[in-house]
RNA sequence: GUGAGUGUAGCUCAGCGGAUAGAGCACUGGACUGUGGCUCCAGGUGUCGGGGGUUCAAAUCCCCUCACUCACCCCA
């Protein structure tokens, strides 16, 4: 018999880890609740090319990571491999512009990716994700940014720091990328392979090559932040100005450029110190409503990466001593036991009964490994004088309560 | 797509040409008939990832393949 695996690059989540997903999604929810964001949820699947158009046809998500295939009508389909698109292409859709000035989303939900997988990544993951639209002010770019400070911080994930940069709008970003094409062609036998090929398609992503060769070139090249508009540049400004005043972590980083097209003016991210993978990254997309059809409307946003977050909660608590194990003993206890059990249910009290025939050193057993902390025991004797026992694993103490006064008693001790 | 490492009991691993493949933990039963954890005793733990090859002899060496892990690329 054929044994199935997951997927490469699936994982199931088991319940003893679930607790911490929980925990981290509310805590973004929460936070994003609070700063006015309303939940929006979107299709997994998109048409793909709602993706090249908006993600940018030579980028790598785009081009090799990709889920796509064709539907039953020969469609082209492809797995969301991010949601920023897939927000601005609903926004339109469904004309929200027309609604509100300014439209705050949240989104929660699991990503595609077909990568190689490795350490804190996967090739379905969980992103938690804001966008803004149609808001240009800088503030709006330190909303985003505030709102992971806080979530973060409220997940006792200490040391992190925002890496940011801007890379312009259209006008300064064009011409710079004509800079440093220049710049890279009349050096071009310096390059890596790679690079030589990116200078041609995508320029800006030379800048954070990590080989010797096209560092050493890069040490020379001017920083985009000299390139920016007086618009671009006030923008910035004051976006830093905000983090300054908010007391945000932050490094000015002018080689960050980001894997996806869209990004104009802001882009950041947000890495644990003393590591180098980023666990949330987002930035400006003025440019992209437009492009994928809709009005002008200038937007920012971010992703957080819930399964890069994940390890970095310590606390593992166990859930399981909050559920009362009813051990019933024999058959005539299994009915009357199942009674109580449904009285408790009603009551909101958390139980489990396992209706097997085992001994009742075997069913403590049994509590005792699954981490139980509270046990009723119920068999023919208590049934006759209509008792329940019970039994507190922790404390070694267990006690005989009536029937009757069950319930208020249960809530007494287990509180 | 490129590179490296690892696949042996349910789990963590040892064994690295030689006999019937081992340890700890976990598991099952008993000492203890309706009272768990501690202790002691007894016991299954197995296509050695899969296929092929070398050899008198392969878990061990070689080739292929698959899976996992990590790194590069890129990203959350």
């Amino acid at each position: 018999m054929e044994i199935f695996k997951k997927l490469r690059g699936m994982r199931d989540i088991l319940p003893e880890e679930i607790e911490r997903w929980k925990k981290i999604e509310n805590v973004f929810i929460e936070v994003s609740e609070l700063f006015g964001f309303k939940e929006i949820r979107i299709p997994i699947l998109e048409n793909k090319y709602l993706f090249e158009r908006g993600i940018g046809s030579n980028t790598d998500v785009v081009m090799k990571e990709m889920y796509e295939f064709k539907d039953k009508k020969g469609r082209e389909i492809a797995l969301r491999p991010e949601a920023t698109a897939s927000v601005v292409r609903a926004y339109i859709e469904n004309q929200i512009y027309n609604k509100e000035k300014i439209t705050r989303f949240y989104y929660y939900g699991p990503m595609f990716r077909y990568d190689r997988p490795q350490k804190g990544r996967y090739r379905q993951f969980y992103q938690f994700g804001i966008e803004i639209l149609g808001g240009k002010h800088p503030f709006f770019d330190g909303e985003s940014v505030q709102i992971l400070d806080i979530a973060f911080k409220r997940l006792n994930i200490e040391n992190f720091i925002f890496l940011i940069n801007s890379l312009g709008c259209k006008n300064c970003k064009g011409k710079y990328i004509e800079e440093i094409k220049k710049y890279f062609l009349a050096n071009i036998n310096v390059l890596c392979e790679e690079c030589k090929i990116r200078t041609e398609k995508n320029p800006l992503r030379v800048l954070d090559c990590k080989n010797n060769s096209c560092r050493a070139i890069l040490n020379k090249i001017p920083s985009i932040l000299d390139f920016l508009c007086i618009e671009c540049k006030v923008h910035f400004e004051n976006f830093v100005n905000f983090l300054e005043r908010f007391d945000i972590n932050y490094k000015i980083n002018p080689k960050l450029v980001r894997g996806l097209d869209y990004y104009t003016k802001t882009v950041f991210e947000v890495v644990p110190e003393k590591e180098d993978i980023a666990i949330a990254g987002g930035g400006r997309y003025d440019n992209l409503v437009k492009e994928i059809g809709g009005p002008d409307i200038p937007a920012v946003g971010f992703a957080v990466g819930i399964d890069r977050i994940v390890p970095l909660i310590k606390e593992k608590e166990n859930k399981n001593n909050e559920i009362i194990y009813f051990i019933s003993l024999g058959e005539r206890a299994k009915i009357k036991g199942f009674e109580i059990m449904k009285k408790l249910v009603e009551e909101r009290i958390k139980v489990e009964m396992d209706y097997e025939d085992r001994s009742l050193k075997e069913y403590l057993k049994i509590a005792n490994k699954t981490g139980k902390r509270w046990c009723i025991i119920l068999g023919d004797n208590e049934i006759d004088r209509g008792i329940i026992i019970l039994k507190d694993m922790k404390e070694g103490f267990q006690e005989e309560i009536k029937e009757e006064e069950m319930i208020e008693k249960i809530k007494e001790r287990i509180k």
